[in-house]
DNA sequence: CCCTTAAAGCAAATATTTTGCGTTAGAGGA
DNA sequence: TCCTCTAACGCAAAATATTTGCTTTAAGGG
């Protein structure tokens, strides 16, 4: 379920997607999540409610799938010239982007889901980011160099744990704390 | 919202709770999450479906209630004559508990509601567990001590990121590095 | 250009959620 | 003990949301 869009990419499908993904992305800056219905979607869409029923199920897969599109990285990682530098800048725009009220409404919505199809996209696409910034560091001659698991161990899962059960105590102080025991 | 245990702990209340709780927890078990529904619950647990969704609002808060009940620690945590020893013993059990089916499902129901009070309470749960821990060490004189922010940040975050987003690459050896690292 | 078919639309049938109002059970005071 | 007060529950009607069978549309392949 979700992504079809393998199947006949630039079709009527495709654009019923994207049309229902916009609906979500805009109705969510407008109705409180509790208050946000399918019939509300789809009439955004401009689908009928069945579609979006027959497609994805309910409306938290809906939900999940949005919030999972949202997750993959748009911008490119700015190079900084240091990996500590890169990790650091990376790390810090995500920490800002899950602790605004949307950013911990995406956490919840793939969190939240029945199938593990969603979280696994996001985890490939944080190691894909993470590879990326090691290759630089790489190249730069930076030694000695950190794993990809090492990374996600000791900087990811402390912030992504403290966004889902203590945001509050998040800063960018523990952020370089965590970069920092890393490298070592 | 959820607990009202503190007004009128004896009486119709709490017999309401109980059994809605109850109701939940037997039909969890018999038909998939996505079938589940607050009529249903409502009819196991005879009570008419108006007063769950007055007293909890929705089918997700109800069962991130649940959940967040049922991630309350029963059994007492193990003393193993070592620090280390505790430590594997209580996140060995926390992690097969929660590779479980029913624990992933429990993870899903808290984290994907979005009052963050249920999470607290697991987090809150989880420091005490660890205080206990670490008073049960410090007891026996083993030194130098963690806190309980470096256990959280270098056992707890990277075992909960795992449980979420890569379930099956966990296992007990994994345990043993975040342990031992966190530790030195 | 025609054929095939996956996906969408439509609308009726179900199921759910919400709401107003009457009832009940438990807490606190006389 | 009995009386009063009120939060929480039950009931049932109304409003919404979901499911489903059937029809129609449009994209892909020959």
């Amino acid at each position: 379920m979700g992504e079809k869009s393998a199947v006949r990419p630039g079709g009527r499908s495709a654009r019923v997607q994207r049309a229902v993904h916009e609906a979500v992305q805009a109705l969510d800056e407008e109705v409180p999540r509790d208050k946000l219905t399918v019939p509300q979607v789809a009439e955004r869409a401009g689908v009928t409610p069945s579609t979006i029923y027959r497609r994805w199920g309910n409306l938290k897969e809906l939900l999940a799938d949005v919030a999972a599109e949202r997750l993959q990285p748009d911008a490119p990682v700015a190079d900084t010239g240091s990996l500590e530098g890169d990790l650091m800048a990376w790390a810090g725009v995500y920490m800002e982007e899950m602790r605004s009220t949307p950013g911990q409404q995406m956490l919840a919505d793939t969190l939240g889901s029945a199938s593990t199809e969603q979280r696994q996209r996001c985890l490939q696409a944080q190691q894909d980011q993470l590879r990326l910034i090691l290759s630089r560091a790489e190249a730069r001659g930076e030694t000695p160099l950190p794993t990809v698991e090492a990374l996600l161990d000791g900087i990811m899962a402390p912030l992504t744990y403290r966004l889902s059960y203590a945001p509050q105590t998040l800063s960018r102080a523990c952020l370089e704390r965590w970069v920092a025991a890393t490298l070592r």
